[in-house]
DNA sequence: GCATCGGATTTTTTT
DNA sequence: AATCCGATGC
């Protein structure tokens, strides 16, 4: 192992927490204050300096990128004889355990693990047989209720009931769980819970892993939910050498569990840690961080902390107010462009952050109308896509034939005649014989003979047709690369001609399964089982390749642990930041606010903050507020840009515009062509508030508001028969009911 | 069994 | 605006 000084370039409180010796240490780490560093110095000190071996060194990091770096950090510090150390995202870790302990587990250890849709179906159809009402238990939220428990390590007979609501879900926690056991599936969730429980109950288990791990380290550990907390006393609780890193103010996932008191909680329960603080700032200018303590600062029970750095003031933040959140979209665009055309930034310098995905659509449609690239995080994920779902859903289907939901979903895709009808037989069939659907899909083809009785003709000859294939594919599978067995699958299905419908929409979901071709390209040497298994635990950030020189959207929440020279936060608007979900329970308030502090301190040199006068919500634009949070800002740190007066309509693209030899980009900048309400409205309001109105379909009803926006006339009803309604006067066919 | 249409409903953040 | 659901017709 060759030389290496482990504290170059550290700070003093740096170095403490890199050289801090045995025992429980926690480090309260301010944003930009070189965590990362720390983390991985600590672990390559430990390897390198204090003679620990890779094996016995335990990792955990928020995404998977952020292990993949650090492993190359250091291998880059210490060399080949680094490697080894368990590295990995709490699931991914987790899954590890499990596949390696599933004799103690009712599942297999080939288990599939179940993505967001997936789970929302399994509730789906775990309310529906119970004969409970949609409408009434929303799946989305039952499943909450039931994600909750799984934190908190609840299992179905132990979930508490105090209410009727609470009964309900338990009914379909019970019955969502026996679902996945049926399917050998787990969810998110069940991977955290399955492996606590594990190292709970299982003393043998627990102190094999207790005595590997020498060390445990963990970053982001404010977001930890009671599973993973649980987790990390049970991994350390032999050695007792857990080094966790974290800030509370930057706690983000309350509403998934996590919960920053851990940190509190970490110093009861281990009385003999030893805290480093870290405060000095290596990211960004003072202003900047003069505004983020601004926000912060107005949090109750927290520990004040004092950033400082020596990056100097840096300029003032910009405040624009826009028209509506169009003009927001494109002044975000506008200003990109002409700080490149300035030569004052490259694009990979911007980033630009909401609060909810769906703002992310407007940016989208500024940056596409200019002709300019961007990349986005998140959002419709890649592997959200219905064609990426398709062909990896046959994949799980080969790889485990229980499946009953990759069955469910390529059964028919693309279509071969077995309807709901025949998937329904097929499912009772299965269960009278003890089977799998998938199961006895495999075995039709030898028995078609003694289902004759079952099945309708076509549906049995349809069905042949695809236990066939899937026999032919499942006995292939393991001399097959996962790439090959793709190629295959997707050559037998005519998957190509299915989903490139010669539309553009068609190529381009061609395109992405090509995409994942790509990916399992890189799994030559591995298992489908690897495959299958970094694909259902990718994060959005792990998506992100750094390559591409263009600007990053984002949301807030995927922004964490990034950094960008120039950032813009949009939407800075009461109701979308703070959210209006959150009005009503302060805890939620601090957490937006916590969010807002997180963004502005991803910002290195410029901020923008963002808002605009009007929002759209659902269909119709509405008046806005401006953030509450932004009266918390000193005004000397912010210079306001002039008021959004030209109406911003970014001119139509310039065909396959990039970003390269971007001189001319300020070319686009905004030529004002006045909107039509900055003018004389062109309408006149025909419903006045008060006016008595009658409605083709609701019948007579009384206008309680109406405004003219966009060239329309909005107006809210109040109707003796459906209660209140907006409507736009060019479309709903209204007429004045004289009194 | 499947495609199409219209209406209702939706939006918080994610491993 | 976009998606989802159920009803309808082929």
């Amino acid at each position: 192992m060759r030389p290496v000084n482990f504290l170059d370039g550290l700070n003093p409180q740096q170095q403490r927490a890199v050289t801090a010796g045995l025992g429980p240490v926690l480090v309260l780490a301010g944003p930009g204050s070189g965590k990362t560093r720390v983390l991985t110095q600590r672990v390559a000190y430990l390897i390198g300096a204090m003679g620990v071996r890779p094996y016995q060194i335990l990792a955990v990091t928020f995404t998977n990128k952020a292990a993949r770096e650090m492993e190359g950090r250091v291998i880059g510090l210490l060399g080949e004889s680094a490697r080894g150390v368990t590295l990995g995202t709490f699931h991914a870790i987790c899954a590890r355990i499990l596949r390696r302990e599933a004799e103690h587990l009712p599942l297999d250890s080939n288990f599939v693990i179940f993505d967001d849709d997936d789970q929302h179906s399994l509730v789906r159809r775990a309310i529906s047989e119970l004969n409970l009402d949609e409408k009434i238990y929303r799946p989305q939220a039952i499943h909450g209720s039931i994600s909750n428990a799984k934190n908190e390590l609840l299992l179905p007979d132990e979930y508490p009931v105090q209410t009727y609501r609470d009964e309900v879900v338990k009914r379909v926690y019970v019955r969502y769980q026996q679902m996945l056991l049926a399917n050998n599936a787990v969810d998110f969730d069940d991977l955290l819970l399955y492996t606590a429980k594990l190292l709970e109950e299982n003393q043998v288990v627990r102190e094999k892993y207790a005595r590997r791990y020498e060390h445990v380290l963990v970053d982001e550990f404010q977001d930890t939910n009671q599973a993973q907390y649980s987790l990390l006393k049970h991994l350390a609780s032999f050695h007792n050498n857990i080094f966790a890193v974290g800030d509370a103010d930057q706690s983000i996932y309350r509403w998934r569990g996590a919960d920053y008191r851990n940190v509190l909680r970490f110093e009861q329960d281990y009385p003999a840690t030893q805290v480093v603080l870290l405060e000095q700032n290596y990211r960004s200018t003072q202003r900047i961080l003069d505004i983020a303590m601004a926000v912060i600062d107005r949090n109750p029970h927290r520990k004040r902390k004092h950033l400082f750095t020596d990056r100097g003031e840096g300029v003032k933040t910009f405040l624009h107010q826009a028209y509506d959140d169009r003009a927001e979209a494109a002044f975000v665009v506008d200003t990109i462009a002409t700080l490149i055309g300035r030569k004052q930034a490259q694009p990979g310098d911007f980033a630009a952050m909401y609060r909810t995905n769906a703002q992310s659509r407007l940016l989208e449609e500024a940056f596409l109308h200019a002709g300019l690239p961007y990349k986005l995080v998140g959002a419709q994920r890649f592997y959200g896509r219905r064609e990426v779902k398709d062909v990896l859903a046959y994949l799980r289907l080969v790889h485990n034939p229980n499946d009953e939901f990759s069955l469910g979903r390529t059964i028919n895709t693309p279509a071969r005649g077995i309807g709901d009808k025949t998937l329904q037989v097929l499912r009772t069939q299965a269960q009278k014989l003890n089977l799998s659907p998938g199961g006895l899909l495999l075995r039709l083809p030898r028995e078609a003979e003694t289902h004759r009785e079952a099945f309708t003709a076509r549906a049995l000859s349809a069905l042949v047709g695809f236990g066939d294939k899937l026999s032919s594919w499942s006995a292939q599978a393991g001399e097959l690369s996962p790439l090959h067995l793709l190629d295959r699958i997707l050559s037998d299905t005519d998957y190509h001609s299915y989903i490139d419908d010669g539309t553009e929409e068609g190529h381009d979901r061609w395109e992405n399964v090509m995409e994942l071709r790509r990916l399992a390209a890189e799994y030559q040497e591995r298992s489908l089982n690897e495959f299958l298994e970094d694909v259902a635990l990718v994060s959005d950030q792990d998506t992100l390749e750094a390559s591409a020189n263009v600007p990053t959207l984002l949301t807030l929440h995927a922004a964490k642990g990034l950094e960008f020279p120039i950032v813009f936060i949009i939407g800075l608007n009461d109701g979308t930041l703070p959210h209006s979900r959150s009005f009503e329970d302060p805890e939620a308030m601090q957490e937006e606010r916590r969010l807002l502090y997180v963004g502005i301190t991803r910002a290195k040199d410029r901020l923008y903050l963002v808002n605009a006068q009007n929002r759209s919500t659902y269909g119709y634009g509405e008046p806005a507020d401006p953030s509450r949070f932004l009266d918390d800002i000193p005004a000397e740190l912010i210079e306001e840009s002039s008021p959004d007066r030209p109406a911003y309509r970014s001119q139509p693209a310039s065909s396959n515009r990039t970003w390269s030899g971007s001189s001319g980009a300020t070319r686009w900048q905004s030529s004002s062509q006045p909107r039509p309400q900055d003018s004389a409205p062109i309408i006149k309001q025909q419903f006045p508030p008060g006016s008595h109105v009658e409605h083709s379909t609701w019948g007579p009803g009384m206008v309680l508001n109406s405004r003219l926006m966009d060239n329309d006339e909005i107006v809210d009803i109040f109707f003796e028969s459906v209660g209140l309604k907006r409507v736009a006067a060019s479309l709903a066919k209204l007429k004045i009911r004289e009194k």
